[in-house]
DNA sequence: TATTCCAATGATATACTATAACAACCCCTC
DNA sequence: GAGGGGTTGTTATAGTATATCATTGGAATA
């Protein structure tokens, strides 16, 4: 699924691929992908960037859904709550997770020209993090690493 | 100044202290500390804790200030361009920097119990993501470094 | 089957965060 | 003293997020 950095990937299969994942993990885990969630989950694959709560409703609003925000933030949060999906807190907004089913905290890397997001690993990072934390006596649950700059695209273009 | 953890300090003259750091990085950067930049300034250092932009607005109210939103978010935007004072994206919210003068990316300790800031040393997280973002073709501009948890006083008290 | 309960959804209202745009002012320099 | 750049004052509005309560629907239980 093209994980990391900002290449191409199979798209089509990229978000099939990812509904099932998910699918298999709510089975699993017994949680309920109910229709909402599942749109909104197929949303943020389909758009593959981050998009914001209201960037969501106005899709949902195109379809016919006469969507009031806490249709989309219930969802996102369910869908953040369980690790199908992240905030980028940067931004403000929300994007697919890349590795459903599996247990980590992601770093971001963030275009500031296109606005582009790539999921990266960030076990090292938070690694250290976690060093840091326990030196000062916090006990860390969940670390955000983002990262801003330019992607290979805009590094040549923008200033 | 009790710069990592969460301890207990000086804090009058660490308040002090920092504002006449502050002040001496200005005259060697050639900026102005035009007193409502250094009275946002002061009331940052003076809660010492994360606080919104609205909260600095109700402070200057209550000093008499007819203060709108611009106000206190150009003062923000200038402390916080220059390194005087950080923005915890996490809590959308600001808090003074507690090492001025040294060019620096903080990592944040947040508190989930009590909201309690602490800004720890983040260079190792920052290089690890360095790393990852190379490997990426991503060049770094800033990292933003946030860990979420217990500090050590709600650990034992909070769930 | 009927009842109960809980989680999810629908809908309204509102709180919170941030910026655009333009006018007025001040200081500095030419 | 005329111009220019940066700061401040002010109004308006854009963008993000949550509280609250009513309603629905389906699973568990009696």
């Amino acid at each position: 699924m093209g994980a990391i950095g900002f290449e191409k990937h199979d798209h089509h299969g990229c978000i099939a691929d990812c509904v099932k994942a998910v699918e298999e993990s709510c089975v699993a885990a017994g949680l309920k992908l109910t229709p909402q969630r599942r749109r909104v989950l197929e949303i943020l694959l389909r758009e593959h960037r981050a998009m914001g709560a209201y960037d969501i409703l106005e899709v949902l609003r195109n379809e016919g859904h006469t969507a009031q925000p806490p249709i989309a933030y219930r969802a996102l949060d369910f869908l953040v709550a369980h690790g199908f999906a992240h905030k980028v807190e940067r931004l403000n907004a929300f994007i697919a997770c890349t590795h459903p089913g599996k247990d980590h905290t992601p770093a971001f890397l963030i275009c500031r020209a296109c606005k582009a997001v790539a999921e990266a690993p960030s076990e090292p990072a938070r690694l250290s993090l976690g060093n840091t934390a326990e030196a000062a006596g916090f006990v860390m649950d969940t670390a955000i690493v983002e990262a801003v700059g330019l992607c290979p695209k805009c590094v040549d273009v923008a200033p």
